[in-house]
DNA sequence: CCGCAACTGATATAGTATAACAAAACAGTT
DNA sequence: AACTGTTTTGTTATACTATATCAGTTGCGG
């Protein structure tokens, strides 16, 4: 029996560096386009890549944007929320543990195994809120 | 100057009709060949639709499903949780002080301004759990 | 060497969502 | 009734997101 995990594979090595690179969240297919001038022209190669990296903790996608970010805090590997500033695409991972433990609580109570569990603040951030930014949009096309 | 909005259309009491008689979250798609033979043809119908019931309040977007649920709780206007069981496609929306607490409380050390939160649980419901439904998964297609 | 598991390539297709423009419905006002 | 602004719908086209499928490859343990 092998312990450790499988090492990165170079699409995959690629794709997480690409997200740590952006410091925002990318869809899979930003990813694509970045990618194609390395010989990479198919949304499957991307997606699996990204699915590693999901699995082993590495990124993490973001439902509300469809679109995947680079984990800031690869190390722990509990529950992860976001804040998403809507005017400058950052985003900010935090772990909660009250939250967390409240959520467990809560699968106490009602029977419900939870699994999986997204969080996801849509706003503004401190620096836009203050800035006047109060209305933009963040447009990747 | 109106005091309430206005009532709602014919098609988007349809389409809340439809989404409260499954009982379970539905794809737009889903509402679209739902609503065929009553003369909608087109996505952007029911995108239109379904955003008017998600601005008042009286449906939901699952971000984890990109599916959309009736309210079941129409006239709070908290924040709304889904727990999903990924088993038997029920959703249970739950709103919970403490976790909306704990998340504003979140907002106020940070300066983050949230405008909207989304918050799912994905996994098995207590029945689900109990029954030996331990791998299967809910497919619409 | 063999077999297994993971990864990739390639093509096709499915599923989700919006842009853009014209036309009609409706409420409130003059 | 005519005017105005807002909302909704119709329609066409297109963009964006994601997976199915099958064949081929690579790496590693037995």
């Amino acid at each position: 029996m092998s312990s450790g995990r499988r090492p990165l594979s170079q699409t995959q090595e690629r794709v997480l560096a690409l997200l740590v690179a952006a410091g925002k969240p990318l869809s899979a297919y930003d990813l694509l386009h970045l990618l194609r001038h390395e010989g990479v022209n198919a949304p499957p190669t991307v997606y699996r890549a990204l699915d590693r990296l999901v699995r082993d903790g590495l990124a993490h996608r973001i439902e509300s944007l469809n679109a995947f970010v680079a984990c800031s805090r690869p190390h722990h590997q509990d529950m992860a929320s976001f804040a998403i500033c809507d005017a400058c695409g950052v985003v900010a991972e935090f772990g909660d543990g009250e939250l967390q433990s409240r959520l467990e609580a809560l699968s106490e109570r009602t029977g419900f195994q939870a699994e999986r569990t997204t969080v996801e603040l849509r706003g503004r951030c401190a620096a836009c809120a203050a800035h006047g930014h109060g209305h933009g949009h963040v447009h990747a096309h």
